[in-house]
RNA sequence: GGCGACAUAGCCAAGUGGUAAGGCAGAGGUCUGCAAAACCUUUAUCCCCCGGUUCAAAUCCGGGUGUCGCCUCCA
């Protein structure tokens, strides 16, 4: 497989350092919100690359952390007034709510901030002590300058970095360059812990860099996250492993593009935002999901109405693919004929273009065409008559590519209450004695407490929304 | 100012040298008691503009125009 390397700015040919074991971190939520549908692009399509490449036969080890101390929960704190503990703990739970809705499989490690404090304040002291650290009046800084390959991933111009650099009225640094490792307690109530240089708690950066470490190793595989983390949160990583380890950080960096609302870069700061959470009232989880794999994952999307409808259509000809295939199998009887064997084996080709397209640097737009080109072949071969042992093994085929996607991943459930089987019944009573205005009207009847009916030659297909 | 991305039909979106995938929406048709779903046909003589390279370019090169992003917390 390959995939595009923000280090080189070129595909490269993914070469696990180790045969066994592919070790992938990507950076989680700042938990101190709902995440917003710009939060879930990573997830989700990092998810998609791990299934991936699971699916192509490497073993990964996923490490995905939640950033559980930072300003802004400390400020959700003192707002709600509550402790700082609390609002992550809430959120972390929040997260895996809408994770779960996303399909995004739980990552083998979530390390959380508050659970590595030893470590960090261990990695910070070993910089100060190596010299790429110092400390000001409780506050540690790194030394950007001391870092040789500073710049690298963002390809900055250190020069350029320092005449665009923000200067700080309180500023402590020695240079506008250097960042925060560890930040001095400012308040006796805020939340800090002991460490060399007094109450404190670590900087953002500084906790990628030793969880990434401390679970997957010193030099990791491929470490992923936004665009926007580019610079300066992955640059910054760098600087401090390196220097740290003496030995490559990452040796893939990959990054999403972002999402955009009319346009503009949707983010919390901006406040022009779209919870998970939320969306959710209109839109199911797949819908979202089916949305963000629907371009490639580099390219900017933007979020609208227009486009989640675009996506809900055409997620429900997947499901509807799958929902005839499973009545099918319930109702029909019978053995492969040799045709229908003749197409189930053409629909290799199928699976041949999803593999092309994913191992292009995760080309899910092409996949996910893939996937609907054997839609139809499988479609036509029903139309044809294809029977309940064609639809078991087509099912197979095509639920080994959405298992991939995450998508596809739940059953149309046709049972009811009694009082509807009733109904039912009665319905099928009437065609049958064509008495079509009472059929009509049952179904009518149904569709408005939500189950849709749908007559075709093998029965009555119950869908439940 | 520095660094970078993008511009393909009504909408979304693949395609990076060989003559425009796929999805949504629309139109017509088949099937159906009618629906729904599905299937078939149809919808870009052309890929922002202008030059150039080539037998051949949406695809490469140069120059424009436009949109967006990073350089500051941010996925």
């Amino acid at each position: 497989m390959k995939i595009y390397n923000t280090l080189t700015r070129k595909k490269e040919e993914l070469i696990p350092i180790s045969k066994d074991q592919l070790n992938i971190y990507v950076c989680g939520p700042t938990v101190y919100n709902y995440f917003h549908i710009g939060n879930a692009r990573p997830f989700v399509v990092f998810d998609t690359l791990r299934r991936y490449l699971k699916y192509r036969g490497s073993q990964v080890k996923f490490v995905q952390n939640f950033t559980d101390v930072d300003d802004k929960i400390i400020n959700k704190a003192k707002e709600e007034g509550i402790p700082a503990g609390q609002v992550s703990e809430k959120y972390i739970a929040e997260y895996f709510k809408d994770a779960a809705a996303l399909n995004v499989i739980p990552a083998d490690v979530h390390p959380k901030v508050t659970e590595n404090m030893d470590e960090i304040i261990r990695f910070v002291a070993e910089l100060v002590e190596k010299g790429y650290a110092y400390e000001v009046d409780g506050d540690v800084y790194f030394s950007a300058r001391s870092f040789d390959g500073y710049g690298k991933l963002s390809r900055q111009n250190i020069e350029e970095l320092e005449s665009g650099a923000r200067v700080m009225v309180e500023e402590k640094k020695k240079d506008p360059l250097d960042f925060a490792l560890w930040k001095a307690r400012k308040e006796e109530s805020e939340i800090a812990w002991e460490s060399p240089w007094g109450m404190g708690r670590p900087g953002w950066h500084i906790e990628c860099s030793t969880m990434s470490r401390r679970y997957l190793g010193d030099t990791i595989d491929i470490h992923a996250g936004g665009q926007d983390l580019t610079f300066p949160h992955h640059e910054n990583e760098i600087a401090q492993s390196e220097a740290h380890n003496g030995k490559p950080f990452a040796n893939y960096w990959m990054h999403n593009g972002y999402i955009t609302i009319n346009n503009e870069k949707m983010s919390k700061s901006k406040g022009n935002f779209f919870t998970v959470r939320d969306i959710l009232q209109s839109y199911s989880g797949e819908t979202i999901r089916f949305f963000l794999l629907s371009g490639h994952y580099r390219s900017p999307i933007n979020f609208s109405d227009e486009l989640m409808e675009q996506a809900k259509n055409g997620l429900a000809r997947m499901q509807n693919a799958k929902d005839t295939l499973e009545h099918l199998i319930r109702n029909q009887a019978g053995d492969l004929t040799v045709k229908e064997e003749e197409t189930l084996a053409s629909l290799v080709k199928y699976k041949n273009a999803f593999i092309t397209a994913m191992d292009d640097d995760l080309n899910t737009a092409d996949g996910l065409a893939a996937v609907f080109e054997m839609i139809t072949a499988i479609n036509t071969a029903v139309k044809e008559g294809a029977g309940g042992a064609f639809a078991q093994k087509a099912l197979v085929q095509l639920m080994e590519l959405c298992d991939v996607l995450g998508l596809l991943q739940h059953s149309a459930d046709e049972s009811v209450d009694d009082d509807i089987q009733k109904l039912i019944d009665q319905r099928q009573d009437a065609r049958k004695n064509r008495d079509f205005a009472l059929a009509d009207q049952i179904r009518d009847t149904l569709k408005a407490r939500g189950i849709t009916l749908k007559d075709t030659p093998q029965g009555v297909q119950i869908i439940k929304e």
